[in-house]
DNA sequence: CCTACCGATCGGTAGG
DNA sequence: CCTACCGATCGGTAGG
């Protein structure tokens, strides 16, 4: 029993690690013999804690998209405006990134270094939570909130563009802005964007 | 003489389908072998026409950069507002992804793959084209043409995540929108963002 | 542009 | 978690 969690303790530690690396020199570049060496250890050691490279990228990100997902479901249910429902799974977004900015930015960056059929399940997990926001804005352009002008993709790819972008520069330590300011903030922003203005 | 052209010719269409090769798997996982076989070469003669891998990469890299300063210098010489400048600098980004959006990607994807001191190179154009455009959103909040409670760093951040995102989504061969149109689109809704609201 | 080849490094296994 | 090791593949060179 002690044995198995501390097993678990330390692959999740083996993970971390692998994280940090993965998003310093991106997947490929990352070699066992480097992970290994971060950790004081053996690179054929690493294999009593994880049964491949590529296991560690698909628990990395898969465990985000999970994370990601749960956060608009909760958005979702909400009985509020097409605008703040945006601006709502604006902020759990960024949350959800500024939780594991590492994690985040290997999810967005590496997971094409997927084999099938793991990388074909991450894009479909992907598409679905694109086109949920798009619905929102779709919603929005429906109901009069937002313009009717906008090109519904260009809007969600730019959308999602500012989100997923934000773990290659936000640093929390630089004592710029704080995460939920930095939602609320990046949520204003594109929000208004969108908005009808008004005549 | 033509020896030489052929030569030249023969290199550009290396570097082309290197960008090619290095977009779709990344420069790490790409391999010279790779690399060859899309030529119908031998690895070993493509370095009749290039000294090393990274070279392509370096010849990529500052290749894009230096049309993008080209862009932007265009557009600050420029009399008008600063929404338009911001506008005009947005277009114009765009237009140099539109032309080549294969090197687009591989100059924001793959960058971090370049040695010292080329990396450090690379990275000081890009500082000082993102702090051009900072200057331009500086000069707009001063004059009242943007919101002075927006933060300048999370506002040009914004709009270089979205725009450098942009070939990572956009097909113009998918007959949704042209490059120009995407252009103003995407400045409208970036510019707009940034607006003061009038009251 | 090719054949032949180099040293280095890769992810991973066997067996303890 | 280690030692010892494997076959595969890497970027690149020599010499033509």
């Amino acid at each position: 029993m002690t044995e198995a969690i501390a097993n678990l303790s330390r692959k999740e530690q083996v993970i971390r690690k692998a994280a940090e690396l993965f998003r310093e020199k991106g997947y490929a570049a990352a070699s066992m013999r480097d992970l290994a060496q971060l950790l004081g250890i053996e690179a054929a050691s690493l294999y009593s804690h994880i049964k491949s490279k590529e296991e560690i990228l698909r628990s990395l990100c898969f465990d985000m998209a999970a994370e990601f997902r749960k956060s608009l479901e909760e958005v979702e249910k909400q009985n509020v405006s097409s605008s703040e429902k945006l601006r709502r799974g604006i902020i759990g977004h960024i949350q959800v990134m500024a939780k594991d900015l590492t994690a985040s930015a290997v999810f967005m960056n590496e997971h094409r270094h997927l084999s099938q059929p793991y990388l074909r399940d991450f894009l479909l997990l992907r598409i679905n939570y694109i086109n949920r926001f798009k619905t929102i804005i779709e919603e929005g352009v429906k109901n009069g909130e937002f313009k009717s002008t906008i090109d519904k993709k260009l809007a969600v790819m730019t959308l999602f563009s500012s989100l997923n972008w934000m773990p290659m520069w936000y640093d929390p330590s630089g004592g710029i802005i704080e995460p939920v300011e930095l939602g609320v903030q990046l949520a204003d922003m594109l929000v208004n964007g969108l908005k009808q203005t008004p005549k």
